[in-house]
DNA sequence: GAGTGGTCTAGACCACTTG
DNA sequence: AAGTGGTCTAGACCACTCT
């Protein structure tokens, strides 16, 4: 590993970011699939050419950042994001009472359509690039709660229009169909007035009051991949939010 | 330090979680005061009888949890609640066109009641016991943005009656007047309608949406110190959230 | 028992700040 | 130049899992 610095001297890196930037890249090229036990510290130590500290800072960084799982007796597995950990990871709303339940989805429609200058915006892509919609209604506890809108660039997804069905955790379809993995995501709250397009879906009056998320998903590059535009009812459910 | 674990083998601890136990209560105590510096690496090594090392990993746990800043080549110091980095952990709310603005407050009502039940069971003490409650508005650049109600516990505030004023910033003034941190919170977040009671202080109509915030603070023990309710006007601002 | 990750130690050197 | 935190190494031992 480059340690001396000498070709890109003043963005000085610690050895352990780049073994993790090497890492990650393996991971993005798909070098270990999801769910996979990548070689232990010792080997990676050997192959790398560092010791198994640097190596071990380079693995607890990515875990950090829910790339990796390690199991202390077992090895380190490639997180993957049908895992319910990884799902309660994303998705925030919970009944008031705190038991945590699954989601269900129903979808409205599934249509390609040109990209406006918002979603051109926040996906990195031009005006006009054909883009995929989906929208759906998702309930909890039988509940329905939620009609949200997801718009994916097209060029990203080829072959979305084929699929027969579209399952609840859109986030494990990205990854097995097209290894695209969901690293982060940002999210703007906001409370707004339901209107008439939403109200039926949630059972309430048009200009209830409700929760809307509005939410860019990241790949493991910090490329925007997803924009999602959420509209919930809070009547016996809220968005849990930690701070420190 | 107790390393053999010989007294309660079972819920075992490694070395460097009860360094960072020994030192968390001795920022409780306020053996070191918010923006001191705290001895280097070397000295605490001696002090507490382990290596530098294992100093290091507990000193990184407690950055990672916000409780100490380490600077290179300068020396490590407590967190002040003061700082603007720690302001804006527990301030999510910001404008539409990213500008980060300092809210200003004005004090509408403070008073000590009976706790209700919701209170008393947040904060950790008995119903009916004797409650400060804070009213106030609070404005983003020159916006009336949000009404929120903050209830303490009179037992833990002694003397907050006797106050001349109420600063903007009150974590600050928990630590400097009752030495008490605020470490971390957990707010849970809905959608309501305006009553008649805050929509003249935000300037709109009753029964527009509201994001309304409702968040219990904890000090470094993890024990509840305040229960706070925001009710937020989301026209031109929003709620901010990062996952992953 | 063999192999994995987790902890702990000791020492060297690097990058940054201050006098 | 001296002192701080940050990185890197090498080796030992501990706790956990599987065979």
């Amino acid at each position: 590993m480059d340690q001396s610095g000498a070709v890109a001297p003043f963005p000085y890196k610690p050895l352990y970011v780049q073994v993790r930037d090497q890492l990650v890249r393996r991971l993005i090229e798909g070098q270990w699939q999801p769910g996979q036990v990548i070689p232990s510290e010792m080997e990676l130590a050997r192959e790398v050419g560092v010791s198994q500290g640097t190596i071990r800072k380079a693995l607890d960084a990515m875990t950090a950042e829910n790339l990796l799982i390690r199991r202390q007796g077992r090895g380190t597995f490639v997180a993957r994001p049908e895992e319910s950990r990884i799902l309660f990871q994303f998705f925030r709303l919970v009944p008031d009472d705190g038991d945590v339940t699954f989601p269900s989805s129903r979808i409205l429609a599934r249509c390609s359509e040109a990209s406006g200058s918002r979603e051109a915006a926040t996906l990195g892509i031009a005006e006009g690039d054909e883009i995929w919609r989906i929208d759906r209604v998702r309930s909890l506890a039988e509940t329905p709660s939620l009609v949200e809108t997801i718009w994916l660039p097209a060029a990203r997804f080829s072959g979305f229009g084929d699929l027969a069905e579209i399952p609840n955790n859109v986030y494990g379809l990205y990854s097995e169909r097209w290894g695209i993995t969901i690293a982060r995501a940002s999210e703007k709250l906001k409370a707004v007035a339901a209107t008439c397009a939403e109200a039926p879906h949630l059972r309430c009056e048009v200009g209830a009051p409700l929760l809307e998320i509005t939410r860019v998903a990241l790949d493991l590059e910090g490329k925007p991949v997803e924009l999602r535009v959420s509209r919930c009812l809070t009547g016996t459910i809220h968005y849990r939010s930690e701070l420190g």
